[in-house]
RNA sequence: GGGCGAUUAGCUCAGUUGGCUAGAGCGCCACGCUUACAACGUGGAUGUCGGGGGUUCGAGUCCCUCAUCGCCCACCA
């Protein structure tokens, strides 16, 4: 389903536009070959429907935002690349014989006639009938019973039973199982415990009842024995086989190798005739005798009908059965036996084992390395045809012969008239199954096919085998073979050309990790095969997003997010920001999911309910007005105004687009008279040394999480340094020294020099914003830098990384910065606690060491334009005098005085709240340290440090007591 | 059935080698349109870190176990 998946979002990556593009022309010959069947039409329709609705919206959108759009010609391109690229591959794989043909089963969808992958099929539990059919035993001796009973759910296979199998050893069989019941029920939890009980209850009653007609139909098997088939009248075998379950329903179990897996695999052991009952639309064939022509349902009915008349049917229970459904028309499985093309991956998936076993390519995470390995492990051959009508078109021709001599004939005119020696065509001869003659007639099977697999597209050469009477094979490539190239098909391997040699192998590859198997691995495969390098070194596996129920969000539950409404609503930044944000290491991100109401902008939460493919519209519950959802088809739903669907959690990467524009216009609105020049560091104030020591950190942490994948540090971090430090510091203290014009110069500089490092370090995670910006800043001061300006780049895209000088990193300064963030904190807590009216100055003083003071002294100005207060005294023996509110903190006493405006009852209220939770703090840390254990275990340096927190605590509640005392 | 992951504030999530007095955004409460920003500013309230055991001086973090949820693979007479 991948092919259609990406379909939908044109654009995600190349394989899904590549994809695409086979899709369209698919559809395009066969519209020219006229032929017409339900299931073509209907894809064909969406397939429209989609192009109308969003490859508009997009190439819309990018229109007006002023890009130009070649979307044809990449489309094509691709194509043509990949297509020949998937040629070359497979001829090569034939050619080394790892092309194989074989049987398997595949998911057939009657409804649209193709086989459907595995990813196409959901399950779902139905209500059913279970019946139970007797087979007579032919001609029972003594003792011997008449019947075998077996069940089933679908009747009508049992016109293609071709056996019934009882287990080779029942008693150890059921011994074994019992063992197995009994170790779970020791481990298993109180809730399972009452039904592997009543199992364990069961099972013992079935081993006196059942095993002795079970260990005689055993011997019976062993002896040769047959049954009658009901209805058709065919004898059929009694054998032995592991997959019959003793402890299951009677023991027995019908064999249908052609319509079931397991009965395959069992029909593959026992060498049992696989007879096929189906036609592509679902109707019985000439194997179902007086039944042909019937479809399944009426053959189901008819058979239990028949086999009533005849006294066959024991029983028929209603249970709860688990069916296998098509997606794409919701209607069951049947699973039918096919040839099929495979590839055989015993030495292919071992390069590929190999390749990430020696580090040669890397997983990130690497728990995702486990399933990897265990899944090629298995080695199990790929089979690579799909019965469908859209994708790549399997590039052999095929011919059955019916004698030796032909075989031979044909054969030697291929090698010595064509010419084909394996240079860029080659054969196989596939001999058939079936070697009795006899039986080949009967069955009408050739002797042999052969094939000619032809590695050029347009080869002269497909004419001519053609002619000799070599018809194409239908059969399409598993979308994943193409894709399994994407890393080097893209850059126009085969053909040798400089992208490849300088791009190949790439560093990394970013995806999902449900397709960690299906494509990450088979490219590591093909790139080993064809490159003989591995297409990447690094794997990122991203978290997904799932919605509020915490599901996947999919086509099919309709419960996505539309990544163009978002853009639309909030930006294209915010969304790619807001992306960064949430991806995480390990988490899945829960993304709650709104549609918004056209009319009154309402937010409207999507439910289960309301986001099913049969809401075509919905009524707004604020303003009662109806808008139509994505699934809206008919014209009245159309003509109706779309609802976004959106998600609110990306408001937080909007508000920072928007905050860090208004601070960006701040900056310029500074800069008009900017004039650049070096910048002295020993003229530096605090807050500059602060904020290029941040600088320099920010800048290294962001590079580092980028380094390893971990976005939402990199956001995060991002997010903190712009907002609370540069905005809410840098920026308004800047506003006192821009206003003083002997300070104005280098104030601007250092401005002009923050935001460019800024700039820089956003652009990966807000690419749009931060460009226009920078262009913008280019007019005012386009050298700019610390200590020396430079030229700085004209388009952020390709400007520089910043890497700032490690000893621009200065911890005292931080931490002198951070006691003025605290005083100031402090300061304004009072403030807002007493309901002192903004415009009100108010002033205080500090309790604080020498050393604080020291620190604090060059900082104490910006009190009054980020607090309005002024700082009266700062000592070690300041008091509290009269009416005052205090504060403490870390190293500090920040003391209010308000006589006139204090609210007495909020201040006492606040210290015996700070009382309560310091006493708290104190009787832990006390107990801590009381603890012999503790201190004699501990590092040092940790009891230090706990002594030291005590010490500070105990000096802050006397404080508090103080205050208490003094305000009563 | 096998494997992987999750469970932290009302919601969505951070929490590096155990040292935590557990954080952020949204939402909530109070005050404020102060010349970058109301998509804003300042301050505030909010947690038995899913339950139970264990290891340790010390557990949100490590181990065991139970519960719930999700994903992948296999299976489904």
């Amino acid at each position: 389903m991948q092919g259609f998946e990406t379909l939908w979002m044109p654009g995600t990556d190349h394989a899904g536009i590549a994809t695409q593009a086979v899709v369209e022309r698919r559809v395009q010959e066969e519209e020219n070959k006229n032929r017409h069947d339900l299931g073509r039409e209907a894809l064909i329709d969406r397939i429209w429907q989609w192009k109308d609705q969003y490859e508009q919206r997009i190439i819309g959108q990018l229109k007006q935002m002023g890009c130009s759009c070649d979307w044809e010609r990449t489309r094509f391109t691709l194509d043509d690349v990949c297509a020949k690229a998937v040629r070359y591959t497979f001829f090569d794989l034939f050619r080394k014989n790892l092309i194989y043909r074989g049987k398997r089963l595949v998911n057939w969808d009657t409804s649209l006639q193709t086989a459907v992958s595995d990813d196409e099929v959901f399950n779902e539990t139905v209500r059913g009938s279970f019946w139970h059919f007797k087979y007579p035993v032919i001609d029972p001796q003594p003792g011997e019973p008449e019947h075998v009973v077996i069940a089933t759910t679908r009747p009508e296979t049992m016109l293609a039973d071709t056996a019934v199998a009882v287990h080779p050893d029942p008693e150890s069989a059921l011994e074994k199982y019992q063992q197995t019941l009994q170790q779970k029920l020791a481990l298993a939890g109180e809730s399972e415990r009452p039904g592997i009980q009543q199992k364990l209850d069961e099972l013992s009653e079935q081993r006196t009842s059942r095993l002795p007609l079970l260990i005689k139909l055993r011997d019976m098997a062993r002896a040769g024995r047959k049954l009658m088939l009901p209805l058709m009248d065919r004898e059929i075998p009694l054998i032995v086989d592991e997959w019959a379950k003793p402890e299951l329903g009677s023991g027995c179990v019908k064999i249908t190798p052609a319509h079931d897996a397991n009965d395959y695999e069992v029909g593959k052991r026992a060498e049992l005739p696989m007879i096929n009952i189906l036609n592509p639309d679902g109707t019985l064939n000439a194997e179902a005798g007086k039944y042909q022509d019937q479809t399944i349902e009426k053959a189901r009915k008819q058979v239990v009908q028949d086999l009533e008349a005849l006294e066959l049917v024991e029983s028929i229970e209603q249970r709860d059965i688990e069916l296998p459904f098509s997606d794409r028309s919701k209607t069951p499985i049947e699973p039918l036996l096919a040839d099929q093309w495979f590839v055989e991956m015993e030495r292919l998936a071992q390069t590929a084992m190999d390749a990430v076993s020696s580090g040669r390519v890397e997983m990130i995470p690497q728990r995702y390395v486990k399933g990897y390995l265990d899944w090629l492990g298995e080695k199990r051959d790929w089979p690579v045809s799909r019965q469908l009508w859209w994708g790549h078109q399997i590039p052999v021709w095929s011919k059955p012969v019916d004698d030796e001599s032909d075989l031979e004939r044909l054969v030697s005119e291929l090698k010595d008239d064509l010419k084909i020696n394996d240079t860029s065509a080659s054969i196989q001869v596939e001999h058939s199954e079936e070697a009795d003659p006899a039986r080949r007639a009967q069955l009408g099977l050739p002797l042999a096919t052969i094939h000619v697999c032809i590695q050029r597209e347009n080869d002269p050469l497909e004419k001519l085998v053609e002619d000799l009477g070599f018809v194409r094979v239908e059969d399409v490539l598993d979308t994943w073979f193409s894709s399994a190239l994407w890393t080097h098909s893209t850059l126009g391997w085969p053909d040798l050309n400089p992208d490849l040699e300088y791009f190949y192998p790439t560093s990394v590859l970013i995806t999902s990790r449900d397709i960690i198997t299906l494509w990450v691995a088979r490219m590591v495969i093909m790139g080993l095969n064809n490159m003989d390098d591995v297409p990447f070194h690094q794997v990122y596996i991203h978290p997904k997003i799932l919605d509020k129920f915490g599901e996947t969000m999919s086509k099919s539950k309709g419960n996505g997010i539309d990544p163009l409404d978002v853009i639309e609503k909030f930006g294209a930044d915010a969304l790619r920001f807001g992306m960064a944000h949430m991806t995480t290491e390990t988490q899945d991100v829960r993304l709650p999911v709104q549609y918004e109401c056209p009319h009154c902008e309402a937010s409207i939460e999507q439910t289960r309910q309301n986001r099913k493919s049969t809401v075509r519209r919905i009524k707004c519950n604020q303003c009662q007005k109806e808008f139509s959802t994505q699934w809206a088809e008919s014209p009245e739903d159309r003509a109706l105004p779309r609802g976004l669907i959106l998600s609110e959690r990306f408001e937080v990467a909007r508000n920072f687009s928007n905050k860090l524009w208004n601070a960006s216009r701040f900056a310029l609105m500074n800069l008009d008279d900017y004039a650049a020049g070096e910048i002295d560091p020993s003229e530096l104030k605090i807050e500059d040394r602060w904020i290029l020591s941040r600088l320099a950190s920010v800048s290294r942490g962001v590079t580092d999480a980028l380094d390893h994948f971990r976005y939402s540090d990199a956001a995060r971090v991002l997010y903190d340094f712009a907002w609370d430090e540069f905005c809410s510091f840098y920026v308004e203290m800047l506003k006192d020294r821009f206003s003083d014009a002997a300070a104005r110069p280098l104030a601007q500089r250092m401005l002009a020099c923050t935001l460019d490092v800024l700039l820089r370090l956003l652009h990966p995670i807000m690419p749009f914003i931060t460009e226009e910006i920078w262009q913008l800043f280019g007019q005012f001061a386009s050298r700019r830098g610390y200590p020396a300006p430079a030229d700085a780049e004209p388009v952020l895209i390709s400007a520089r990384w910043p890497a700032l000088p490690s000893d621009l990193q200065e911890p005292e300064i931080e931490n002198q910065f951070a006691l003025f963030q605290q005083a100031l904190g402090a300061v304004r807590e009072i403030r807002s606690r007493q309901n002192i009216a903004p415009r009100t100055e108010i002033a205080f003083r500090i309790r604080a060491a020498e050393s604080v003071k020291r620190s604090l002294e060059p900082l104490l100005t910006y009190f009054r334009s980020m607090a309005r207060a002024e700082c009266l005294q700062i000592d070690e023996d300041v008091a509290a005098t009269g009416v005052s509110a205090t504060v403490t903190r870390d190293e500090m006493e920040i003391i209010v005085d308000l006589s006139g405006h204090i609210d007495l009852d909020a201040e006492k209220a606040r210290l015996q709240k700070e009382k309560q939770r310091l006493e708290k703090n104190i009787a832990g840390k006390r107990g801590k340290l009381s603890n012999e254990n503790f201190v004699q275990n501990a590092p040092t340096d940790i009891v230090a440090r706990e002594r030291q927190a005590l010490a500070k605590l105990e000096d802050q509640l006397q404080s508090i007591n103080a205050s208490l005392d003094s305000l009563g």
